[in-house]
This record gives C-alpha cells, sequence and structure tokens, in this order.
DNA sequence: GCACAAATGGAGGTTATGTCCGCATGGGAC
DNA sequence: GTCCCATGCGGACATAACCTCCATTTGTGC
C-alpha cells in the first residue's frame, strides 16, 4: 500500500482522502442499516457519485475487506493476548471464539458473506475466513491435545457454527436468550464431559454414528 | 378453502387451474433455483403475468406457504410415524429432527424466510414456524423426562439450530461432510452424556455458564 | 347468446446494481 | 505562476427485479 506511482506521477491526493471518507461513511452506514443496505446511499452519504464509490472498491466485498481490516487488527491482538495469558485450553478456545463472535457481530448480516466467502474461494474475504479457521484450528488443536475437546471436531465446523449462531440470531436483533442458548449448545458439542472421573480423558464416546450420506 | 362465493357466483374455474399451475411451476422452479429466484421468472414459465402471479400469492411468502403445504403434511405424517413406533425419546427426537432437516431442505434458501418467520411474528409462515417449534418441544420434553436430554435447552433452540445447520451448508450445495459433523456437534450438545453409570441420570452438569449480556 | 362480475396481463413506477465516458482537477514542468 | 494532461470524478444510462393499477378479456348464470 501507499506505493507510489513509478512511472511517470504521484497518485492524486484527493483519491486517497475519497477512499477514507468512503470508508468512514460506509462503516458507519453498515453499522446502521447492515452490509445488506444499498450501496448507492453510501456514495450519496459520502457526498460521490457511484461511479466513484465502485472505482474504489469495485464490489460490496471489497468494500467489507477493507472494513474488517481494521477490525481484523483488534482480533490479532485479542488472540495474542489470549495466548499470553496462558490460560488453560478450553479457557482460551472458548475466550477465542467469543471472539470470533463479536467479530462477525461487527455489522448486521455478516455472516451471510462469510459463509460465501469460506465456500466459494472466489471471494476477496475468502483469506480472511481461512485465517480465522486456521487460528480456531490452533487454538481447537490445543484443547484437543489436553483431551478436553472431542477429537473428531473440525476447525472449519466450529468456524462455521459461530456464522450459524450470529445467523440465527439476527446480529442481535432478535432474542439474546436463544442465542446464549445456543452458543452453550454448542459448547456443550465439542467440550469433552469430565476431567472428574480418573478414566481415559477424550473420547470417552467414539465419534457419533453419523447417518450415511443418504 | 375452495368454499364457494355465497353471494352470488361461483368462483371462475380458471382462477383455480392457474393457482395449481402456479403451483406446480414454483415447486419446480424453486426446487432449481432456490426460493430467491425472480418472482417474474415464475410467471413467465406458467405463461401468466406477473399480476395473476401476485393475485394469487401476493408475497414470496405466501407462495411458499401454499408450497410447503403439502410437504407438511408429508412431514406430519413422519411425525405420526415416529410416535407410533414407540421408540425411545432420543431415538425418536433424533428422527424429528431429522425430518425436520429434510423439510428445511426442501427448497434452497428455505431457512433464511423461515427463520425471519420465526422472528417476525408477520409473516404467513409464522404459523407454520410455531406448530413446528412445538413439535420439536413435544419430542425433547420426552426426551428430557427421561433424562437423555439436558433440560435447559428449548424447543426454540433446537428448531433454530436446524435452520441454522441447513443455512450454514448452504443446502446441499456445499460439503457434505461439515454439515454432518456440525449435526453431530449439536446432538452432543443437547444429549445427555451417559446412562451407564448409575449415577443421577440427567443434569450431571448444571446448566453451562452463561456470559452475562454485556 | 347476452350481460356482467371476476380474473387476466402487461405497461409502468420504483429501487437497486454496475458501467461508461465527457469533464474537472490536481501534479509537475518550466 | 501558469499551463498541460493524466488521473480521477460524477452522473447518466443500461439492466434487472419488484409490485401495482387498470383496460381488456373471459367464464358464469340467465
Amino acid at each position: 500500500m501507499s506505493d507510489r506511482q513509478n512511472s511517470t506521477r504521484k497518485t492524486r491526493s484527493d483519491k486517497e482522502r475519497n477512499r477514507t471518507h468512503i470508508l468512514e461513511v460506509a462503516e458507519q452506514f453498515f453499522g446502521e442499516q447492515g452490509v445488506d443496505g444499498p450501496m448507492q446511499a453510501i456514495a450519496k452519504r459520502a457526498g460521490l457519485g457511484p461511479g466513484t464509490l465502485y472505482r474504489h472498491f469495485p464490489t460490496r466485498e471489497a468494500l467489507l475487506v477493507a472494513l474488517l481490516e481494521a477490525r481484523w487488527n483488534e482480533l490479532e491482538a485479542r488472540r495474542q493476548a489470549i495466548e499470553e495469558r496462558g490460560s488453560d485450553s478450553v479457557a482460551a478456545l472458548k475466550a477465542w471464539l467469543e471472539a470470533l463472535h463479536e467479530f462477525v457481530t461487527a455489522f448486521d448480516g455478516l455472516p451471510a458473506p462469510l459463509r460465501e466467502a469460506s465456500m466459494d474461494n472466489t471471494s476477496p474475504l475468502t483469506i480472511t475466513c481461512e485465517d480465522l479457521v486456521a487460528t480456531t484450528g490452533h487454538f481447537l488443536a490445543a484443547a484437543q491435545r489436553d483431551g478436553r475437546a472431542h477429537p473428531w471436531v473440525g476447525a472449519r465446523e466450529l468456524f462455521l457454527s459461530v456464522l450459524a449462531t450470529v445467523w440465527v440470531t439476527g446480529a442481535a436483533l432478535a432474542d439474546q436468550a436463544s442465542g446464549q442458548a445456543l452458543q452453550a449448545l454448542l459448547r456443550f458439542g465439542w467440550e469433552t464431559p469430565l476431567p472428574d472421573t480418573d478414566a481415559p480423558p477424550a473420547d470417552r464416546r467414539p465419534r457419533p454414528d453419523l447417518d450415511p450420506p443418504t
């Protein structure tokens, strides 16, 4: 970023100015209306033509990527904090999932494009998603090594479960209670029952019987 | 339904004919394109003007309700079959959740309107959703009475978790594996660990600590 | 057949998306 | 300072979808 035009001219100053202004406006707008709000409205609120908006961010997703970048740094900091705290692996995983949850709750309607991105591989958001899955996998693996998480659970599933939880509760629109209960439900899903007997720690139960793929 | 005009005239025959034709076309169309496909296309494929389509089904949701009605009967039959089978409560709940899963997978994109409906209370789909939640609650309660499901789990959450699972896996578009793993994750969430010790059966663990509502 | 209520169909208002191109504006040479 | 021109701007426009309204057609009862 900020690499100047190596050929002849410096990039015009108004360009960068407009870019950041768009980002400010979009941040506010998405915060109010959710990520599905009309792009037009952002351009209008920024006092720019639609052409300019699309020149800077050719798709809604591109705009989202730029907006999430700032928050991504914050999330990364939180990840480090969790790791340096050196708490037990389950607490760490829980903390990370909560951080992830908050990240996905940043804007209303965010889960949908993230889900899309984690499937399609063609979206600019894909890399972000894969990073998030990777970090989730990092914490999950630690918990599994300690025998505190079922070994058959995957990082991708946990990530998707966070998306699903946020999606289903409508990003804070709807009842908090269901959201929390769902989170608890999922936690009970991955967490291993009890280290309070001295039986073999991890998989006291085998992988649950999955129905054949019909 | 099919109550004739009590005032003066019988309802015109072409009306009912068009209605059923629209339903046939819509069933196929939604099956192919998902429930978000353009309404126009349905009208066109049925050889009708958009006005006629909207006269019969004023909203996309109204059309969905009519389409789901047939499948709802099927689901109801399945419910009865499960109950008459008289299997154990956990198996019954599992079977019901699977039936529900298939119901929600009927059309691509179905989870979204159902979620909407189960929140808004203004949608024509709302009643359907509430019926589904009620039945889920029926099977869940039985399992809880047997101490085979965590007592703090609610019917609504289970229903929403089915919606969420289907949503996140993109209604059979995406990887089956993640979908099944998620289902397993959730099942581990609600199912009570083990009747293989003769300890008090149900809540071996208290309701998990929910974080205070921030 | 005839009259008329009922139903049709498509034209059209509205809102959103994304592109294209004439125009203005900022950067650099002098 | 001023002039040139590449760079970026802005909004008009092409496209697509939604949904409504009303002139026209069509089926029903007599």
